[in-house]
DNA sequence: ACGTACGGGACCCCCCGTTAAT
DNA sequence: ATTAACGGGGGGTCCCGTACGT
């Protein structure tokens, strides 16, 4: 997500720029004229691109959740025989992501949602669009393994994504907060005990 | 929360007003001038209370703390011989938060973690420190109901708060993002849920 | 003066546009942007055919002092034996001009006057000199209609056009303002009487 | 108009300055800084006494219409039994104004409804109530000059009024593009014949 | 304790104009 | 002839905080 080599035409290495300092210093503190310097370009160019700050928030996100399906892709694409493995492997995926030492564990839609959402009708839209791609997703892939393997206990595929996705953001959440990344590993831990639960292997 | 009758000293009816505010609107949206009219006083009023704007986000912050301390005194401070049914009590109170219908279920300490956690370090500090409290309280909670009935599995009572802390979180969030606050009430009974499988009652 | 088909060609397209923009919003107001666009054009080509918004605010000009002289042929290109009438049918002109319910009574001359006659010099020079052909032009009819009817009272032609510019565009200003053309066919009437006056038939 | 010594209090000193700056500028081309600079005060201080620049522009073409007033005095409110003499000297005044070689005859209430009219209904009605006063005043004026002398023809006070307004605001303006003030005082001169015909003394 | 006047700084947005390419 | 990309420079707005009264 970094590499922002001026290679890159104009629009993504401003897009690139904005995500990384929205990661770091919320939206907010954001300003254009960072993202410009950060992409070494000037104000006359960003709006060339973007009408405002909140369509290049809009663009953030989208750009985010592409990135973010990527990263999940081996789980969420899995279309092997085993697809409650691969919703484990979905768990480790994150818990991976989260013990990065170089990067901090955050997410673009988390914090833009939490500052922006009851104030800027356009980003709340566009963070709740990939809320609902990740969850949706997410819960596909309980559904496979719900059917595949039989489980223990009655629950919604639908409802056990957007758990997973609660978890995920509020332990993103405290884990800033606390400047201590082993909070998002330790909850996912007890997520994944809770799915083994469901599915009758814990 | 919402007595600001003006009977109550200047300085509660500023971090009154703040609280709403931000709570509303968020931590960087609400300008000091807006909580003076809410507050009906004027800026020369505020700083003599408060010598910025994050001294009184930081005020804010701690009377959100006791006044969440009075919402769950009822379980943390539950001292009968069914301490157990004091903890699922606890997420019954929160269930219940999340439904009203006349005030949106919203975190102080959320919000401003999320805007203000990587920028500001007073604010930071503020916001971990209620989030420990928050936690710490549940935690021994917890401890007393996993002395009380022997648990079917092994867990830490920190880590079970904590896990409880970041679903409370992350639930908040998504409901702001969405504008539906249906979403906490579920995953608290996944939470729930989650507690019955551990002390074997699920 | 709305006949911006796609088959005229572009710098007229240009042209056209601007008067319009013009009219309705005043010279600053009006963009290079909203040009093009209104032009169906994109600025690489504004430019190429004004070397800046100045060069084609003085082309606006010169296009609306040339439709100026299409609507006052009528009178001012009137060689009959009676030219007292036709000074009388040139302040019928301007006052049906007033009246039209489809397109409101304003003048690009007027309006990029009282914008920019101080602060540019060219815009400047363009408005004064479309101003003295109006001038000229109403000037010779009414030293016609002197020496053909001998008039009552002594008075310059010259003055007399001069005055007729002044109430025509201090009329339009105006109505622009009150929102209202009525005001305008009511002072050419006075003006219509003072000219009888001068003429002795009032 | 142009005593700006520091004395006066700053909101004041803003109106001044921007009365002086918008007279010679236009509206547009004055900026908020230009005006503080000229106060000698700071923006912060400008939106603590102004809203917005419109909010100024309103004060300031209220301050300019109770200039008129004193300027006018003499002419409006004279209460002798000669009121038709009062309102030659009315027109006389207006001359006089157009002569003065220090500061060249312009009007703000002229300079921005010519250019904001179209485009911010808050100046435009400020404008428009500007000149409903002056013509209201002016009207009133005639109306005792009609009831005192009995003019020679049929004319509504009103409409004079509104005529009068016209031929002023008009010849500003064209005297501001030839920048020539001679022509306003030509033209109050035909004005004053034209009166003088409906009231049968010419 | 509380209010008013004011300072200083920066943020978003916009707009005119150029350049390289087609 | 026409376009997209980009530069550079403010303009209006706003907001936190201070100084100084009362």
């Amino acid at each position: 997500m970094s590499t922002k080599t001026k290679i890159l035409p104009a629009k993504d290495r401003l897009i690139g720029a904005a995500i990384e300092l929205i990661l770091s210093q919320g939206y907010n503190a954001t300003t254009v004229d960072q993202i410009c310097q950060a992409a070494e370009l000037t104000k006359g160019s960003f709006f060339h691109y973007f009408k405002n700050k909140e369509v290049l928030g809009i663009a953030a996100l989208e750009t985010w959740g592409a990135y973010g399906k990527t990263i999940y892709a081996e789980a969420w694409d899995d279309d092997s025989d085993r697809p409650l493995e691969a919703l484990y492997r979905f768990i480790e995926i994150m818990t991976e992501l989260s013990m990065r030492p170089e990067a901090p564990c955050r997410c673009v839609v988390g914090t833009i949602s939490q500052e922006m959402a009851q104030t800027n009708e356009g980003l709340r839209d566009a963070c709740s669009l990939q809320l609902s791609i990740w969850t949706e997703m997410t819960a596909q892939l309980i559904k496979r393994a719900k059917a595949h393997s039989a489980p223990n206990k009655a629950f919604e595929p639908d409802e056990l994504a957007w758990f997973l996705n609660g978890i995920w953001q509020g332990s993103m959440l405290i884990a800033k907060t606390r400047q201590n990344p082993q909070i998002i590993a330790q909850n996912l831990e007890h997520a994944r005990r809770y799915v083994s639960c469901l599915f009758g292997s814990y």
